[in-house]
DNA sequence: CGTTGAATTGAGGTCACTCAATCGCAGTGG
DNA sequence: CCACTGCGATTGAGTGACCTCAATTCAACG
């Protein structure tokens, strides 16, 4: 996505936005369009690398994904970093951690990225005036549980070699629903996936380099090409999820 | 906390619901009640190792726990086990996972426990009568999300050692505010310490002898007594949450 | 062309694993 | 009363997965 593409965006009312169109995301009403767009209160555009939100900082907005992706993190006093899931467009970010009171959590943008910005502030009337949001809300910090339980899953009981296998089916499979990528490729650091499963960043990629050999994959620099995302996904124990029309704010 | 006791939570209306007594949870309003009340379709009662929900089943129902406790977790085809995360009073249980759709975990529980049954069907009710109640069911998902990201950090980034310290103090703190012990002992087994943590058991016995040696605990049959909290929570880079009112259904 | 960030490789060490045996204790049934 | 059983905790031995440290390569960039 070019700088001009994510422009365009932030100059783009609700009603126009670009991720509506998707098949992926459920129909809105007029009345909600319309309420969506008065809570919005503008965009946030920042660059690859850049950090969105820093743990231990009192944050009053909430985010939602529009363009581009990042990742989630906390960090331990001497520096060890876990990442703790992807954000995408659709994701809702902020949400995590007491709704008032300090970040739990840091994010960081993996591409230049484009968010919408709310106010956690306003956020009861959007409950008091449209339940279906509200609700739709509940799904997408729903979704998200679920997806931590698998992380925890898998950093805890699977093997290195099942690990690197079960993240890359993770990151594919989410990107190319949201639309981020269209041929096999993720787009990362070796680094990242380390700090993600839980490994070191040497024994990642050893691990990789083994996943290489057998030809499910390919790493060509600064990512990923997934070569046979079958016999990753049998590794990894994975199954894709059929995606019924997700709700966005 | 005996049987008899447990009966007689059962049998009380949600305005005579012993959690609502406590300090710990905010305080409702009269319509609030009774609409809750309502919502509230029996009670269930479990024995101690009984399966409350198991992963793959359709559950047409949605919990809040009353008394006991228990833990979510996630198998491997192979059987590894990964526990999620415990379940004590007050807290909600089968949000996770998709609204609607099978559940993506199990529960188990720990000790005899009561809970009180809703139905996922009338949820959006729920959302369109009050908001409020609304709102509080989404500050519980989010304090779940929260501590499924520390738990990610402790499984991945953290040493043995840190890492029993920091389960010790996150289940002991846990359940001192909910009520469920007043001693400074939790009691579970060894194995459900390895499957939360990523550890093989034996290692995991090795881990505890070694914080026992140091005096900061006593593992006494089914169970431990914590000796120093003070200097696990510093092993764990741990700190207790100061603890707001919190809602629960 | 020097610098920087990421990927790669090798050597050596250790943390955590598996396998296997043992022990204590609480039932349980003869 | 005592064998038998099962479960959880404990211990020892040996191994392998994963770690740290350190050096090297490579591409991108100013």
């Amino acid at each position: 996505m070019t700088k001009e593409q994510e422009r365009a965006h932030a100059s783009l009312p609700c009603e126009k936005c670009p991720l509506r169109k998707r098949d992926l995301f459920r129909d809105f009403e007029q009345g909600e369009l319309d309420f969506i767009g008065r809570f919005k209160k503008g965009d946030l555009a920042v660059k690859k690398g850049a950090t969105v939100l820093v743990e231990g900082a009192h944050n009053p907005h909430l985010y939602t994904v529009l363009s581009g992706w990042g990742f989630r993190y906390k960090l331990l006093e001497d520096g060890r970093r876990q990442i703790v899931n992807y954000v995408m467009p659709g994701d809702l970010v902020g949400l995590q951690g007491n709704l008032l009171g300090e970040m739990k959590h840091s994010v960081e943008a993996l591409s230049s990225m484009v968010l919408c910005v709310f106010e956690k502030a306003e956020l009861f009337s959007l409950y008091r005036e449209f339940p279906e949001l509200a609700y739709d809300i509940t799904w997408i910090a729903s979704r998200e549980e679920c997806m931590l339980d698998d992380n925890l899953l898998t950093v805890g009981r699977r093997t290195a070699l099942e690990k690197v296998a079960y993240l890359l089916m993770f990151i594919l499979e989410r990107s190319r629903q949201c639309g981020l990528i269209g041929n096999g490729t993720v787009s990362l650091t070796q680094q990242h996936v380390a700090d993600t499963l839980g490994l070191s960043l040497v024994h990642t990629n050893k691990t990789i380099a083994r996943l290489a050999e057998r030809g499910f994959l390919k790493w060509e620099d600064g990512g990923c090409r997934i070569l046979n995302p079958e016999a990753l996904a049998e590794l990894a124990d994975w199954t894709a999820e059929k995606v019924a029309k997700r709700p966005f704010l």
